[in-house]
DNA sequence: CAGAAAGTTTAGCTAGTGCTAAACTTTTGC
DNA sequence: GCAAAAGTTTAGCACTAGCTAAACTTTCTG
C-alpha cells in the first residue's frame, strides 16, 4: 500500500500547487504583458492592458491596485503603470519560460499559432527540471 | 502592424482560454479522482476526495453540489458520489491526456515523481495538435 | 480655453473556490 | 440497541477575478 499512499500525497501535492499557481499565473500574465508594454512604448496604459488581456478596464485597475499592495507594480493616480524589481523578475522569468516552451513546441512540429496558445498555458506549469530538458532536446535539435 | 494586431489578439484569446479554463480544470481533476476512486473501492466518499485533493470536507460538498447541478455528478444525500456520461468523458479524457503528457516527459527524460506532477499541470493546457504531437514522438521513440 | 473625447477610478454586483464551526445522519462497536 | 465515532451538510465568512455604470481627471481639438 505504500506506493498507492505515496500517489495520493504527491496528487494532493499537485492539487494544492494548482491553486496557488492561479494566482500567480495571473501576475506573471499581468506582469510580462506590462513588460511588453514598455519596452514597445515606454508605459503601460490602463486601456492597453485591458484590450490585449481581453479584461474590463475596472478590472484591470482592481487588480493593479491590488499587485501594487504585493508590490509588483507602482502608480500614481490617472498616471501610466510601471513594474517594481520584483515585477520585472516575475516578467523576465514569463518571458524565459515562454520562449523556451514555445521554441520546444516549433522544434515539435506544432503550427506557430497554436505553439504560442499551448505555450502560453504551459509556461506556467514546467518545473524547472522540465524546461532544462526542453532546452536539452532544443540544443540537440 | 497587422502583425502587432494579430499577435495581440492571439495573446488576449489565449488569455481568455486560461481563464475559462481554470473551472474546466477543476471539474477535471475532480473527475479523473472520482473515477480512480469507484475504480479503486467502488464508490467515492466525500472525505476520500478531500483527503485526497488536500482539501476540506465543506469543499468538497459544496463542489459536488455543483457539479450535481452541471450533470458531472449524481449524488443522494449522506451517500457517496457517482459520475454522470459527461462526468466519465471528463475523467476518461483527462486520463488520456494525462497518460500521453507523463509518458512524453519520461521520453524526454525527466524524473518520475516530477514527470507526475508537471503533467498534471500540463493535461489541462495542452491542443489536441500537441498532444497529438507527444504520441507521434513516443511513437517514435 | 472650453467642451468633447479618452482614460481612470469607484461602487456595487456575481460567481467560484476555499475555510471553520455547528448541526445532522449513518455506521460501528460494545 | 444505544452511545460514540465517522461522515455529511449547512451556514457564514473571506478573497479573487470578472462585469457594468457612474463619477471623476486628463488630454485633445476646434
Amino acid at each position: 500500500m505504500k506506493r498507492k499512499i505515496a500517489s495520493s500525497k504527491l496528487r494532493s501535492a499537485a492539487f494544492t500547487r494548482t491553486r496557488a499557481d492561479h494566482s500567480a499565473e495571473l501576475a506573471h500574465d499581468y506582469c510580462e504583458l506590462i513588460a511588453e508594454l514598455i519596452d514597445e512604448k515606454g508605459e503601460a496604459r490602463g486601456t492597453d492592458i485591458a484590450l490585449r488581456l481581453g479584461v474590463s478596464n475596472a478590472t484591470v485597475a482592481k487588480t493593479m491596485k491590488r499587485f501594487s499592495d504585493q508590490g509588483l507594480v507602482e502608480q500614481e493616480p490617472y498616471r501610466a503603470i510601471f513594474l517594481t524589481a520584483d515585477g520585472w523578475k516575475l516578467a523576465e522569468d514569463g518571458r524565459r519560460k515562454h520562449a523556451i516552451v514555445e521554441q520546444f513546441l516549433l522544434a515539435l512540429g506544432i503550427s506557430s499559432k497554436v505553439a504560442q496558445v499551448d505555450a502560453e498555458g504551459i509556461e506556467h506549469h514546467v518545473s524547472d527540471e522540465t524546461l532544462k530538458a526542453m532546452a536539452r532536446f532544443l540544443a540537440r535539435n
